[in-house]
DNA sequence: TATGAATGAGGATTCATTCAT
DNA sequence: TATGAATGAATCCTCATTCAT
């Protein structure tokens, strides 16, 4: 859906009422599940209305669109300088990996949420809402830097990056499920050993 | 919940069409997604009535359990011995990846429903149904046998073997989602892939 | 409803397949009320199909019928003889509020089941089936009873023997339930008790 | 179960829709039986969507709750001035019946619908909702009356107050039923009849 | 006779959405 | 801006009944 009025438009309060909205909306499918997330209960927990949400979007897709679109920014708002400041292929690995359990653990709920979010979407063939498939799109960002390194000589080049790039995301996707069900999941040491394990997996023998 | 019936005492009829309804609702489940796999969708492709699936479960939870139930089964009859020929480590785990990715190919829509059907049980912390949770007993079956040729040295030892089944595991699972959204991906080519991945990243140095 | 069959054509093993079916639905009815007993649990409690049911009963209507006729007759035929052998006012009073105790006591799940359908009857406004509606046949031929007797001066004529009579079948219909929730109520004693209230209130002064 | 919302948050169109359901609820029942009292007929009585009743309450069960705290609200206002404000045993006792009767004949369909709850509730044992099973305690409390005349020597001694207490609860109940089933039934003759009938049983000899 | 199989109606509930105020 | 009110669709489930064997 697109959004009822164009970004530049809003007011204050409808910039703050959005993000309220977006933020009990994440609270609620992390803590509920995605199915269960109706927009009642969204409402019910920011201690609004139902019918503010719908004052605010056009529907709940839009909302789901824009939870989805905020979290993507901010974790690349948070991940890009750190990966971008690294010059060599395990570097870059390694410091992917890191960023994104790092982000995944201090922002539990949202990582849920859209984890929940984009299964969703597939699952129920709708990747619209984003000019591209999301998850994707994430696959294809790192198989490119994969492919670069390969290039440059700074990782091995006997893998198919987009493969080693699907494993890579699934890896770190499937933190936040975890994170929420198992409480014994620790996820700094995971970060470590899937580090070691995408780094002898990728590294050029010396 | 508890069937109909007692497996045994089902006639003919009622297995065949048990066996019916449960394909019907493995491939809507493919299909359309868990959340809109509802009693009606299913039935109709079966091309039966709403009440005949009351009729043959207890409830949608039976239907759903006894989906799990097949799957996993069949699953396991194709992997299992393949894997327990295996005598060596990274062997082992060669062929286990293998396994998976065969049957996975060769049993789309099923591996897609339980996957589908997984994340909403895990999703919504109803893992009833099954003795126990069931993503988390492969990752832990998973782990034991990484375990095991650790001890024999017949795997690296600086690992944990539960992160690393994890990440495994999270390679194998999304595989079903990626099959059905992603028309150019080659889950032969992917298996050889990730096989190389994780045998550089636990087999011992020599 | 009509019968399948007039009664006089019935083979022995359908007389016996009916009164199976009559005795499993009373038993039910008088657990799990009116309302919840379907044909389903009807059916499982007497060990049969069904379609059986519907092949020995015209619709569950006559099922029900023929459970009121049933219990109507068996307990006409305990308690007239009785009561005709009476010839004082009061004593016919006492034999017959002792008498129809006393078969609820012996019948408790028969009693318990035609009250709970003699409300469902009279509830839904359906007192077809019998020639005429039930409970209003069992106080008009006790509202006769206390007539003959206040003309021939055997008990008091400043009475309605109607109104008398709805409330002596109230005192003795509300037993059943009773006997069935409140495991402290005695019903031999309440006979005797209301025995004596309605003793007192339609007595001659002496 | 439990109310949407405190009963002091409601808006006037809220108590006032409530009250409009509450009232289709009463006349439905009270017309074709609780059985066939769906919430859509409700809903059709009240020319409101059946989404409505929903929407007013949590779900069909609080409405019943309503309903009965409602109806045994309104009647113990109306009859408990009237029963306190007698001294004498046999006073109390024509009060008592006399008020009850007359509630009945001025709330017609109210007292039909209660007295249909009741046996449902009782029938499928389950008198939660109310803080106690509720005819069982309109009992008591009469029983309670009775004993204490009983020892001031105001009724007679030799019954037990319990026992005659169901039974002129019995007299009483059964008035709804009778009014709507039997156009004939003239409830205030039934009154005074029945206040003689008890009056008579309990009166001590002077 | 008896069963299992199948249907379709009806019922309670949840929910996204619309609208008047 | 924000709310409460209201709707109607969708979903799961239960059940009486019908029918072929």
């Amino acid at each position: 859906m697109q959004p009822r009025k164009a970004e530049a438009d809003r007011t204050f309060i409808e910039t703050a009422r959005r993000a309220q909205i977006v933020d009990a909306a994440i609270d609620t499918i992390a803590e509920v599940g995605y199915s269960r997330a109706s927009l009642g209960r969204i409402a019910a927990r920011a201690g609004i209305s139902r019918g503010l949400i719908s004052y605010h979007f056009t529907g709940k897709e839009e909302l789901i669109t824009e939870i989805l679109r905020g979290v993507i920014e901010q974790s690349r708002a948070y991940m890009l300088p750190r990966i971008t400041a690294q010059s060599t292929g395990p570097g870059m690995l390694r410091v992917y990996i890191e960023s994104n359990l790092t982000f995944i653990r201090e922002h539990r709920n949202h990582l849920i949420a859209i984890v929940e979010i984009a299964r969703h979407r597939i699952a129920e063939g709708a990747p619209r809402g984003l000019p591209d498939h999301e998850p994707d799109q994430a696959v294809r960002a790192l198989a490119q830097l994969l492919a670069r390194f390969q290039k440059s000589g700074d990782l091995r080049s006997d893998f198919d990056p987009r493969a080693v790039a699907i494993a890579i995301r699934a890896a770190i996707d499937v933190a936040p499920a975890r994170l929420s069900a198992d409480p014994q999941f620790d996820i700094d040491s995971y970060a470590q050993d899937i580090i070691q394990v995408f780094d002898l997996a990728t590294r050029t023998a010396d």
